[in-house]
DNA sequence: CTGAAAGCGCTAACAC
DNA sequence: GTGTTAGCGCTTTCAG
C-alpha cells in the first residue's frame, strides 16, 4: 500500500480510501491510484485489515462429512448465504470425532471467525463458553449442543419423521417392523428410535429389542444384521432404515440376499437420496438445504445485531411413498407356529 | 496476551513462548502462564500472528458445486490432506460462473492463503499472474488453466475414458451410439466428445451430429433430447452419457418413456454414482478422491519448497461393466428400411 | 531462561 | 479533498 501511495504520489490513507471505495476522493486522484494498483498488481492484505477492524467477515462450518450428500447439500446452502452476505467460509469435517470437532472449532476461533455453524460430533461444548462470552455467534445444526451450552439450534423433526414412517408401515398391515439405525449415541439416531417406539406404542404393538440394530453405517454390519433378522423364528415383514447410508446398505444387502425369503420385505428409509425415486424406495425426507439455509440465516441475523433469546427450530419431514413402503406383509410359508 | 502476561506476572514474550510451545521456558513459569490462559479464556489471535509471520497456514479451494457428489468427494480428500498438514481450508463453489470463480479466488488471495486448488469455471486466469509472481502456489484440478497461465494440473483421462466407453458399446454390436454430454464449452465435456469420436473413427463408424446432444445438465432437456433421438428414422441403440448428472437424468427420462420403444437401449455413463451397482449401470469411473488427494499433495509439495517444473498429471479411468452397457442392439420392428 | 522494542499492513481518529 | 499519527495483537530481534 505504501508502494502504491508512492507510485501514485499520494498518501497512504488515500490509497486506503480508494481501495475501500470510501467517499471523498477526487476522481482524478482515484484514477491515478487505481492505475498504480493495477500496475503493481497490488492486493489488499485482509489479515492486516482484519486485525485492525476486529471483524473477519468469515464464518466457520463444521459438519460431519462433506462427502455425504446430506451434509454437502447443507454446506452448499450455508455457503450461498454466507457469500451473498459477504462472508467467506472456512469448512471442515469432524468425521464423527469429537476431538476433531473441537480442534476445528478452536482453529476457526483462533482465526477469529465472526460466527460458527456446527453439526456437533461431541456432547460437551463448554470449551466454547469463553468464545461465546467474547461475542462469537454460534448456531448448531442437525444436532443440539451438549447440555450446559445455550445456542440457536436448527433440527429436523426426527421423532415425528420416524413415527410417521413407522406408522405408515403399520397402516399397511405390518406388525413386525425392524429398525436399523445409526449409533445410539448420536442424537438423531436416538430420536428416530424414539419415534419408532412411539408409533409402535400408539398402535398397541410391543417393542422388541430383537428387531432393533444400531451402529455406525457399515455395509457388512447391515448385511449381518439383516441376515440375523430374517433367519429369526418370527422375522420382520418390514424395515425402517434410520439414515441415508443405512438405507443404501440395506438395499445392497437385500439385493445380495435376494432369491431367499427376504424378497417382498417392505422398506421405509429415513432421509431421501438420489435415485430413490427410480428404485421405488419410500422415504421420510428431510430438507438439508432448508436446514443449512435456516442455520445460516439465523447466524447472519445474530451477526447483524439480533439479540433476541435463543431459538430452537425444528423442521418438518415429509413421507414420500414410492412403493417399497406400501407393500403388504408377505405370509411366510413353513414358519408359522404349529 | 498482555492481560495473560500481567495475570501471570511475566512479560508478553514469555506468554508468546508458552503459547507456541517454544523451548526455553521454565516449567514453573510455563505452568503459571497456562493457568492464567485457562482462567482468562485466552485464545491466540491468528490474524495478528499471520500478519506478523506472513504465512496464513490456509489454502483455498474453489470447486464447481459442493452439492455434487464428484466435487464433494474431491473436497473431502483435499480437506483431509490440508488438515493433516496443519492448513485450514477456505472453500467456495463457482457454480460454473467464471465471475464467481474469480471473485472467490481473489477473496482468498486477499486473505493471503498460501495456496489454491481450483476447478476453473472460466478460461482466463491472467488475473492470477500477480499473485503467482508474489509466491502464491496454485494447482488446477479436473480442468486445466486458461491459455497463458502455467500451473500444476491434475486431470482425469477424459478422452481415454470416453473412448473406452464408446468402444465397449461398439464391441457389443452397437453402430448407432448417441452422446449426451455437458456444455461443449466445458473442458471435460469437449474432451469426452473427442474420445467418443476417436472410438467411432477407430471402428470405422461415421460421426453423426444428429446423435450428439450437449448442454448443461437439465432433466427436461435430457428428456427432450432422448425423445427426439428415439423418434428419429434411424434411432441409436446405445447411449454414452457424458457426466454423472446426465446419466441420472437419462435414467429418469428412460424410465418415464418406458413402455415405448426405448427399452433395451444400452447405456454407459461417464462418472460412477451411488447405486449404479444396484441399477446395473455400466460406467466409466473416475476417482474424485484420488484427484483431490493428488492435487492437494502437489500443492503441499510446492508449499514446502518444491520448485520443480510444472506438472501435468492425468489419472486413468476404469470401465465397470454392470449390465446396461453389455446389452446387444435391439432390432427395431417396423422401422427398418423397406 | 526472560524481557524490551520494533514493526507486520492496515484503518480510525483527527488534523490540515 | 487529503495527510498524519497511533495502534490492532502478535512475532522477531536483540539485550539482559
Amino acid at each position: 500500500m505504501n508502494d502504491v501511495a508512492a507510485a501514485a504520489g499520494v498518501a497512504l490513507k488515500t490509497v486506503s480510501r480508494v481501495v475501500n471505495d470510501e467517499p471523498g476522493v477526487n476522481a482524478t486522484t482515484a484514477g491515478r491510484v487505481r492505475a498504480a494498483i493495477e500496475r503493481l498488481g497490488y492486493r489488499r492484505n485482509d489479515s492486516a485489515r482484519i486485525l485492525r477492524r476486529g471483524r473477519t467477515a468469515s464464518i466457520g462450518l463444521v459438519i460431519e462429512d462433506v462427502a455425504d450428500a446430506f451434509y454437502s447439500s447443507l454446506s452448499q446452502a450455508v455457503e450461498d448465504a454466507a457469500l451473498r452476505h459477504g462472508y467467506l467460509l472456512f469448512s471442515g469435517s469432524s468425521r464423527e470425532d469429537s476431538a476433531r470437532e473441537r480442534d476445528l472449532v478452536l482453529a476457526f476461533c483462533s482465526r477469529r471467525v465472526d460466527g460458527l455453524i456446527i453439526v456437533p460430533a461431541g456432547s460437551d461444548h463448554a470449551y466454547l463458553t469463553p468464545e461465546s462470552e467474547a461475542g462469537l455467534k454460534v448456531v448448531f445444526a442437525d444436532r443440539p449442543p451438549g447440555a450446559g451450552f445455550e445456542a440457536d439450534t436448527v433440527l429436523c423433526d426426527n421423532v415425528g419423521g420416524a413415527r410417521a414412517g413407522t406408522a405408515h408401515l403399520i397402516a399397511h398391515g405390518h406388525r413386525r417392523i425392524a429398525f436399523l439405525g445409526g449409533s445410539p449415541g448420536i442424537f438423531t439416531a436416538a430420536q428416530r428410535l424414539r419415534g419408532y417406539r412411539q408409533a409402535l406404542a400408539a398402535a398397541g404393538l410391543p417393542y422388541d429389542e430383537g428387531l432393533v440394530a444400531m451402529g455406525p453405517p457399515d455395509p457388512a454390519r447391515t448385511r449381518a444384521d439383516l441376515t440375523r433378522l430374517l433367519a429369526a423364528f418370527d422375522p420382520p415383514t418390514a424395515l425402517l432404515a434410520g439414515n441415508g447410508r443405512t438405507t443404501v446398505d440395506t438395499l445392497r444387502a437385500l439385493a445380495s440376499l435376494s432369491g431367499t425369503a427376504d424378497a417382498g420385505l417392505a422398506l421405509v428409509g429415513f432421509d431421501d437420496f438420489t435415485l430413490a425415486d427410480l428404485l421405488g424406495i419410500t422415504v421420510v425426507a428431510q430438507d438439508p438445504v432448508r436446514l443449512g439455509r435456516t442455520a445460516a440465516d439465523l447466524l447472519l441475523m445474530r451477526l447483524s445485531g439480533d439479540e433476541r433469546p435463543v431459538n430452537r427450530i425444528e423442521l418438518g419431514t415429509r413421507l414420500i411413498p414410492r412403493g417399497s413402503g406400501e407393500r403388504p406383509p408377505l405370509p411366510r410359508l413353513g414358519r408359522t407356529a404349529g
